[in-house]
DNA sequence: CAAGATTTGTTCGTATGTATA
DNA sequence: CTATACATACGAACAAATCTT
């Protein structure tokens, strides 16, 4: 008797096949027809596998050209947090509201490890994004690139792979729901980005309680807004 | 000229949908038949689609029944994080590493916000599931349960769903990997739950500093381990 | 530039397993 | 037990993208 357990076998065979071959990020991996010869199922089960895992990351799948093991990044959190945003009907902000609490929880308590790790570096790439963001806002433009690269650069120093993509999926999630929801005006731009010299100040002077009031400014106009319309 | 877009054109056609009609978590979907009609596509398009909105819990298949829309866990998250800690050969427990370092970050960042959501109130809930570990330890068994339970139980007062999600998350890969990794042997027991035990004591007492040495505490053998072995 | 080979993307038809009434 | 509705699996054919010759 076949056991065919509702595809999800074939899923996990494909992920044992990774390791087993010892695969990393980046590397091809099987045809689909060598995946059907080796797992002795059909081409469309092989397929619903493979898109499983694509949705997850584990896989990245070129058209024409081939798959390759994907990079596990945290895609797969930015894209069902989005959905629930956009699934709070009306006036409910609460999957938004979570989130930026998540972010102000997330850079607070790397305040300590944070002045440690930026003691004697070179914060001149950070403070660079801060100036890309002052011209851009100056020029009219949007200045997010530039806000998304400032907190990559800051997390990066911590040397925590996952607490910079936490910190960047939470980063996604709140700058792009926003604008989905019927949210407050967006208040002067200038004091955002002046908290931003805050943050780097803060950390240039080893200063844990000036970064930690930083923090709290740099949120504080839209978490107001956030909580007053529980 | 039909737009096939790699078939994520599809998923994004099924999300709106679930979004135009306004359904819920734990709704019934359409059924793969009708989504055909409506959507113009083939069975095995609609039905490669579900399987990545199922792999992201955003609909929820129950075989010869039907699918519903899912409840957006953190599941995807806590698959792929797995995957990572599985990846990384031999002694590099970087993933494992990393996800401990963030399950004290958040337990931490929340200290003074727990206080404050648990004065006044009954504790015993928590306290019953310490005692549960207990008895599970002194009987051989494991406390994984209780522990689990624990954690959420005293998250759960803070009325953030996703910062509750996010410590399960990373609560079940901790666990989870552990075993899966060539990891120092457990110390000893009765000390983690002493832990939990100092932690509410903390929060009856209403004291944060008595918290954040008690969230140390809790987890300062496997960090020293951790760290140790980098 | 052109032709062909390789690989993934889409579709159809059919058969099978599973839960509900 | 039967009938119905539904999801699951398979195989084959053709379309589209990419790379190589």
């Amino acid at each position: 008797m076949r056991r065919n357990d509702a595809g999800g076998d074939v899923v996990a065979r494909i992920k044992d096949l990774i390791l087993r071959t010892g695969l990393h990020p980046g590397d091809p991996m099987p045809t689909e027809a060598r995946l059907v010869e080796e797992l002795g199922v059909a081409r469309s089960s092989v397929r619903e596998a493979m898109r499983t895992l694509s949705s997850l990351d584990i896989v990245e799948v070129r058209h024409g050209h081939g798959t390759f093991v994907g990079r596990m990044s945290l895609a797969p959190l930015v894209d069902g947090l989005l959905f629930r945003a956009r699934l709070n009907d009306g006036n409910d902000l609460r999957t938004l509201r979570e989130v930026v609490q998540a972010r102000i929880a997330l850079d607070l308590s790397i305040g300590q490890r944070l002045v440690e790790a930026w003691r004697d570096e070179d914060l001149a790439p950070a403070r660079a994004e801060v100036e890309r963001m002052r011209a851009a806002h100056a020029a009219g433009r949007s200045f997010a690139d530039a806000d998304q690269a400032f907190h990559a650069a800051v997390l990066s120093k911590l040397g925590n792979e996952l607490m910079m993509q936490l910190g960047d999926a939470f980063w996604q999630v709140h700058t792009s729901a926003l604008p989905l929801l019927d949210v407050p005006p967006a208040t002067d731009i200038r004091l955002t980005i002046e908290a931003h010299d805050a943050i780097v100040d803060a950390l240039e002077a080893g200063d844990t309680t000036a970064y930690e009031k930083a923090v709290r400014a740099h949120y504080s106009p839209l978490d107001r807004n956030l909580t007053a319309s529980e």
